[in-house]
DNA sequence: ACGTATTTGTTCGTATGTATC
DNA sequence: GGATACATACGAACAAATACG
């Protein structure tokens, strides 16, 4: 009865493991940018006497840190921050082979509910600058669209500006490292044919939502745009999937 | 035990960054199943001997593992593969550990937007399973209320039953998270006068939204739900902030 | 109920290679 | 080229928690 109840983790409890203290402390200091993208933090053996821990047990937070894409370390030189954009970037390998379809299926829904809430906070809750910083981000979208650029890194720009424009922390980080894991099947479906102006139209009515201070629209247009997001997603994983089965049956085959 | 079936030899690392390497082979191998949720994993001491690196490399790679929620280890017991849900949530627990009691205000909302839309796709997915185990979490609220002894266990079984009914895994561990860093304001909010009764009637409206499979309404209830939470703690860290500054006039008094 | 073996947690010392000035 | 700063890597040792006979 009350044991199949998931145990609900008690919030002060006190670390015993000193590697995993370190590392949240690690990951506050980057999180709060105490620490920010481009900067040298100190070096291990400073650090370690900071934080009255042994070296090795350092390293293993520092290095599960580099591991998910947030620190950079470089022998001779130092250990160096990542920008946000590459948290999660590493694990890509799993991503990209390992997820199977529920899993994949959860995080794109989950993205989809959240930055649908998202664009009717920012609608709301916006600044003109931070809407200019959106209109912006289109705007640099539509002009690498022209020049045949790939069109990724401003996609997920205008995403995240609008993630900042709704005024909620929480929201916008989660969020974007949800994005950030799923970051190579955006890239695969920005591949398709046709994709690209259809995103940049949807992107596109939006913007214009959110200008004009209409949180529905905003929050219709933006689950219009992560469902065919989802759909196109779909279709990608399936046509692997199939082409991973007929190649199966050939190699049976022979 | 589980482990020893079809042993398929980790190849011996090259050069390059050790860690680095052993990493990628440990998703690997969690990757293609060859170790599978719950298996127990080769002792570290038999895993750098197979790996041919040094048990402390090999440790700065298993705990990265375990930072992200893949592997989970035990003293004196061993290192075990963790679900999968576990590390897909794990992400959005660094967001939610960086930030302060200052993001009170973003978690709450965050929390009030994740759990709406969890209440709405249960109305939709939810088994008659499901939705009877929401009811019988309201029962023992009721019947808790009705003696007299704390709902909060309750109130918070009641709501993970629905995020559980929602069949998502990514949003249920992440408003499981939100709502454990919460967790003492629903502890002080639920000891406010007649809040207790509210709450139970408002479980009820969101329950019986649910079991009409009525999304919308259960969208609606949950949102009025916890936007009276949001209030009421509100007014919780108002009234401590000035009892807080009345003592520190007296203090200053004295 | 007790003791022993197993396994992870933690630290220190040391050696090596590389980048920067 | 030399000196310095730094990360990388290994091995040994002991502590602490757990499992098992």
């Amino acid at each position: 009865m009350s044991t199949s109840r998931i145990a609900p983790a008690m919030a002060p409890i006190e670390k015993t493991r000193v590697a995993e203290a370190a590392f949240d402390q690690l990951i506050s200091f980057v999180v709060k940018s105490h620490w920010r993208a481009g900067d040298k933090i100190p070096p291990e053996r400073d650090l370690c006497q900071q934080l009255g821990i042994a070296r090795t047990s350092l390293r293993e937070a520092l290095k599960a840190m580099e591991m998910i894409g947030m620190l950079d370390s470089r022998v001779g030189d130092g250990t160096f921050v990542c920008p946000r954009s590459e948290f999660l970037a590493r694990p890509l390998l799993w991503t990209f082979t390992g997820m199977d379809h529920e899993e994949l299926r959860d995080i794109l829904e989950a993205r989809l509910f959240m930055e649908r809430d998202l664009a009717g906070l920012a609608a709301e809750r916006a600044t003109e600058e931070q809407i200019d910083k959106i209109g912006e981000a289109l705007q640099v979208m539509r002009q690498r669209l022209g020049d045949g650029a790939s069109i990724l890194e401003s996609d997920m720009d205008f995403h995240q500006a609008i993630a900042e424009a709704a005024h909620n922390d929480v929201m916008r980080m989660a969020v974007q490292l949800l994005r950030n894991l799923i970051r190579r099947w955006i890239e695969r479906k920005l591949q398709m044919p046709d994709v690209c102006v259809k995103t940049l139209d949807q992107h596109a009515a939006i913007y214009k939502a959110i200008r004009k201070r209409d949180s529905a629209a905003a929050r219709e247009a933006m689950r219009k745009h992560l469902q065919d997001t989802v759909s196109l997603v779909n279709q990608i994983v399936q046509s692997r999937a199939s082409r991973r089965n007929s190649r199966r049956r050939s190699a049976a085959r022979s």
